[in-house]
RNA sequence: GGCCCCUUCGUCUAUCGGUUAGGACGGCAGAUUUUCAUUCUGUAAAGAGGGGUUCGAUUCCCCUAGGGGCUGCCA
């Protein structure tokens, strides 16, 4: 198997080590790498360069490619008559490489000399018009496309670089690749691969083809893409991509708080599906279970929505031994100090409220620091002037409270409420914010006994002297 | 525009000629809960349209429409 990312054009440095570390978070340890070594290194295009021009040479030799001098203009003029002309897809083939400036037009003298004078040429593919290309997709069974459509693709650029087709089609062919499995986008390329390994004559041994449908946007509108995690607020990518300029930072479904496992559970669910009624599977049953006859042809959209429901699925699994860590990582980015409190109890509490680990800090705050943030509007609503001293005795009898746990402060709480003719529903949600600052969230006693005596007895005191 | 791919609830999908067209997310309603969330129960919601083939089409074929992809010295 090999993983490809040779877009050169847009090189980031780092990519390489990204994909290997976002690859290491999903639970996907590549075994051979650039580093690692391997019975086809090297692996890097950039390491490759003579073995794609030896290939793109041999081509030339055998009258399958040419050289090409066009600029940018030439081929920009090339198009616009050919627009003019009523063309509808201007393309660079063999009805007009007669007139461009290509080792097929000009005379042996000419090519000569350019290729003397080390003026930068490209090679083209010589594709011959009329034939049909039948190409046998796994998912998609047979499609069949007319040379006569397809140009002369760039095969070697003139900066030496191998084109994507050329790249692909030799490196497959050395590092003997028995599956291409690549996005639907690839599609009406594969023609010219399929020419390529003709052409090379590889045709005996290339490899099958698997065309998967795309991910599209949530809007439905067109497939998805990294700058769609900025425009509708979650990310697209495993890892995020942190930059200088936070306009270029990406988000990851890591930085999240999402479970790397839950991720793989989703995507493996966009586009396919076990045929039974079970959702949440682990990589190990995925590897099982997964049957490639059961891909679907058409574009999935993508569920931000369906892909929390995922990962709460996988929070809810989650022990605290595995969450600690990455609990103390989210309270110490919000500057909270964790270790003030009950960490494992404050876990318990509030994972099964949440979609995210990383909600449980935001969620809990007021378990980490006693700078609450008094939801003034809802407290309010319910306060009365005779709940102050209400309040204060609650707290003053659960000083006395001894074990300080939910069920024994409930006792005390209750019974006294229960005998100062306020109604539950206006005292609870005033012990709340005290508490917690809001009127909504986990049972006021068991975020008590998490809280401990002290704590909870100041915080309801404090309120108590409202008026 | 041309070429290619695709088309079942709003979304992801099951169905491989005969089903009350099933499930999940989301929605709505109810139960539980001192509140919110969770959880549980219930409920609304689909075969793009038109032709064929067939005893019978969501399922097979064709046309139309719609969506997506490609159409670069990007991948």
């Amino acid at each position: 198997l090999r993983i490809e990312d040779t877009d050169q054009t847009r090189y980031v440095p780092g990519a390489e080590e990204y994909i290997i570390r976002a690859l290491n978070w999903l639970g996907l340890t590549p075994d051979e790498g650039p580093e690692q070594g391997g019975p086809a290194a090297p692996y890097r295009q950039s390491e490759r360069m003579a073995i794609y021009k030896d290939f793109a040479m041999t081509l030339v030799k055998d009258g399958k490619a040419y050289y090409a001098w066009d600029t940018p203009e030439d081929l920009e003029q090339m198009r616009q008559r050919l627009t003019d002309k009523g063309v509808p897809t201007p393309k660079y083939d063999a009805s007009v490489r007669g007139e461009m400036k290509n080792s097929l037009s000009m005379a042996a003298s000419e090519v000569e000399d350019l290729l003397e004078a080390n003026v930068p040429y490209t090679i083209r593919l010589k594709v011959e018009p009329g034939q049909s290309i039948f190409i046998q997709d796994k998912i998609r069974g047979e499609v069949v496309f007319d040379s006569t459509e397809l140009d002369d693709k760039v095969l070697l650029k003139a900066d030496g670089y191998p084109t994507y087709h050329l790249a692909n089609v030799v490196d497959d062919h050395l590092m003997k690749i028995t599956d291409v499995i690549r996005g639907e986008e690839w599609l009406p390329s594969t023609a010219h691969h399929v020419l390529l390994y003709r052409a090379f004559g590889w045709e005996d041994t290339m490899p099958t083809f698997s065309h998967l449908p795309l991910i599209l946007k949530p809007d439905g509108h067109g497939k998805l893409s990294k700058r769609d995690g900025q425009k509708f607020g979650f990310p697209v990518f495993p890892l995020a991509w942190p930059s200088a300029n936070p306009e270029e930072s990406i988000e990851g479904f890591d930085s999240f708080g999402f479970e790397p496992e839950a991720v793989i559970n989703f995507l493996a669910f966009l586009g396919w599906n076990p045929g039974t009624e079970q959702e949440i599977f682990s990589l190990e049953e995925l590897i099982n279970v997964f049957d490639p006859e059961r891909i679907h042809k058409g574009g999935a959209r993508f569920d931000y929505d369906k892909a929390l429901w995922f990962n709460q699925q996988y929070v809810q699994q989650l022990s605290f031994a595995s969450a600690e860590s990455r609990l103390k990582k989210y309270g110490a980015d919000l500057g909270y100090d964790l270790s003030v409190t009950n960490l494992e109890s404050v876990f318990n509490l509030l994972k099964a409220r949440v979609h995210r680990l990383i909600e449980v800090v935001p969620q809990g705050y007021y378990f980490f620091t006693d700078a609450l943030v008094m939801d003034e509007v809802e407290i309010s609503k319910k306060w009365t002037p005779e709940a102050g001293p209400v309040l204060g005795k609650i707290a003053d009898a659960l000083k006395s409270v001894a074990p300080f746990t939910h069920e024994s402060a409930a006792a005390v709480a209750k019974e006294i409420i229960q005998t100062s003719g306020i109604k539950m529903g206006v005292l609870m949600p005033l012990l709340r914010a005290a508490l917690t600052g809001t009127t909504q969230g986990p049972d006021v006693f068991a975020i008590a006994e998490v809280l401990g005596k002290e704590k909870t007895v100041s915080r309801m005191l404090q309120m108590s002297k409202r008026n």
